[in-house]
DNA sequence: CAAACTTATGCAAAAAAATGCAAATAATTG
DNA sequence: CAATTATTTGCATTTTTTTGCATAAGTTTG
């Protein structure tokens, strides 16, 4: 049996099944556990399947992957997060993106503010919940699962029809001339809806973000309303976005 | 079993029930408590639940209401789950409603079923996000915060512009002169909708709501294709149901 | 506060992974 | 075709990971 064949196998088995044990596919396909060891091992870096201890599961299977960037960088977005909420007040509507910093951000919320918050991401609603003052408006459409946000036409649309005061907007890249970016085309087409929808785009980012780029752009730099990092306002940093007209806090 | 898949199993668990008590975990999976403690402090670690006295609880969520309801009847509606799930095929797109009896489907749904669902629950759209081969596409619009569901008028409009193959239709009441029947008017006009929205309206219920009655109507008896409740098809209680010609599981 | 239960820790056995090496097989080249 | 080179595979050895158990320490609850 070829290489190519066994590792067709076994692929094929992590579909069907979810998981593979090493033992099981040696025993099967008449090889060392070396062999398949070192086919999942492949396959692993072509980024096929997820290796783990014992054998191999499909990759689809446990699809959380924000959570993996949860840790890192925590005490930065927590920083940044208690910055965006003093911005906030009574009687407002928000607009949140997904990603990690509008997580803390819905987190820490606190209970006695009363405010009308607009979604497309499922964990971002969900933390939402807890928050007795706030109501949530969901805005559907086909989740990714991946990010678990709500993407496609009917979310761009619903984002259309709506107004609301300020939109706290996770970005992956920020750069001076380069502008907004992002690495998925969908994600850019709800990001620029949101911006629309909304009087005053605040961009909360880690200072990791600022000056990198991905492949597509949403927006110039000067359709951001207020920048909010975790370093000092005065950091040598963020003088230039100053000079563009931003608010930096 | 893999170390992967038993971590995957407490998360689910944490999911569906909100909460994990160790022992029942070890009993369950066939390993010792010391190998569960130490699964629940890695996904603790990795803030994918909490870690507390006994067991874990869930983190994301906040079910005053669901809590209830959770461990009522869980065997029952397994079941039922079952039975439901035994007449999905590849590809058909499905709607459904909240409540625990679907929460359990969404749960109990094999991997490999290849599926589209429309959901305005947001517990049952997070279970929906474990399944690979499963597009969740969520109706967006007002959370109710006690049954985490998309209400209003919104949500009604998005039901309004589709048409799905089944919708499971979870239900409070149905009773043979009444007709299905709900405690909460908002909740009438969304099972309103669903139902419209459908080629076929299938209701999962435990028999304890057989024959029970609430302030206000979704529709006749009639108008149900089929009844599916954890009780033998020939059951006493049932014959009258048949004879109104829905079918029974 | 004391009994029942839960957690932490160190340790040892078992299982699996990584590594280096050699034989077998396949591919390339003069 | 023969010789060389590269790839694949299996085996032995070492290292790491996983797991269960025993013991001690900490929590919960009546």
């Amino acid at each position: 049996m070829l290489k190519e064949e066994r590792q067709q196998f076994i692929l094929n088995e992590v579909r069907v099944h979810n998981r593979v044990l090493l033992t099981d596919m040696a025993d099967l396909l008449k090889v060392s556990m070396d062999t398949i060891r070192r086919d999942i091992k492949e396959l692993h870096k072509e980024k096929k399947l997820k290796k783990v201890h014992g054998g191999a599961i499909s990759l689809g299977f446990n699809n959380y992957s924000f959570q993996f960037n949860e840790v890192y960088s925590l005490e930065k977005k927590s920083k940044i997060a208690v910055k965006c909420i003093s911005l906030l007040r009574n009687g407002q509507v928000l607009l949140l993106t997904g990603g990690t910093t509008n997580m803390e951000l819905a987190r820490m919320l606190p209970t006695n503010l009363t405010l009308t918050c607009f979604t497309p991401s499922l964990p971002v609603a969900n933390q939402l919940m807890s928050k007795p003052n706030v109501e949530v408006i969901f805005v559907g459409g086909k989740i990714a699962k991946d990010a678990q946000i709500a993407m496609g036409a009917a979310a761009v649309n619903i984002l259309n029809s709506i107004k609301v005061d300020i939109c706290f907007l996770g970005t992956h890249s920020i750069d001076l001339d380069e502008g907004l970016t992002e690495f998925d085309w969908e994600i850019v087409q709800m990001k620029k809806a949101m911006m629309q929808a909304s009087r005053k785009v605040i961009a909360p980012v880690i200072s990791e973000k600022l000056n990198t780029k991905q492949r597509y752009r949403i927006c110039d730099i000067q359709h951001i309303d207020m920048l909010i990092t975790e370093l000092d306002a005065n950091d040598d940093k963020l003088i230039e976005f100053r000079s563009k007209n931003i608010e930096v806090l």
